[in-house]
DNA sequence: CTGGATTATGTCATATTAGACATAAGGCGA
DNA sequence: TCGCCTTATGTCTAATATGACATAATCCAG
């Protein structure tokens, strides 16, 4: 689904407000993209807090430290399934990832 | 990852708030399968509203009908992306699922 | 009841993601 | 600078989700 451009575009440094629709990005498209960098953004700050290495909560999560890494990174080789389920795992409870979501939506207003 | 028991557990009539803790579901699976349901459930009360057919749905997401369905119905065998990716669709904001996710929360306060 | 439309369920082949591993890159204290 | 620890990136194979199709089950107007 047009992978490369949206990969290239959200790996080299974008900042979580604009992700933007202005290349093959639907607006939906840019939304769940957003959506998925706050939460991204979310696992590391919480994992930060917990003083957790990638590799520590990897191992919690029965997952490896790279897939964390990406998973940090918001790649988009990783799924919303597994963010969330990661968030859960380090403690989030569905109203932290609810906050977590409203952050994301009009950082666009700005 | 003991699909089937999970399976069998949502699939035949679980309501929203109890998709519990009491086969192999660890809290957090529990808590993520209530996430999903809600967002679900969410699919189809904005799909109704809009008057939408599971077939039109299916249409404007490029996917079928039976996918929807069992997007519907939280069938373990649809990632969170494809759902949200649906509510985004069909006019959900950020703050709507959101909404969504804190009513998974503690319907389990009952 | 019958028929048309909608929704549910099951099964494929194909595409995408998973964890693992290797290795590079980036701090940072001594 | 040198190590050491942590994080980043790339690439495998196995696992899982995807859309498609077929077909059953529901619903409901007539």
């Amino acid at each position: 689904m047009n992978n490369s451009k949206k990969e290239r575009l959200t790996r080299s440094g974008w900042a979580v407000g604009e992700a933007s629709d202005f290349l093959g990005l639907s607006a939906e498209e840019a939304r769940f993209v957003e959506l998925k960098l706050a939460l991204a953004a979310g696992i590391r700050r919480l994992r930060e807090k917990r003083g957790m290495t990638q590799a520590a909560l990897a191992e919690l999560l029965g997952s490896s430290q790279s897939r964390v890494a990406k998973m940090e990174a918001g790649s988009n080789s990783v799924t919303l399934d597994l963010i969330v389920r990661s968030l859960l795992t380090i403690g989030a409870d569905p109203a932290d990832i609810a906050k977590l979501i409203k952050g994301a939506e009009s950082r666009r207003a700005a």
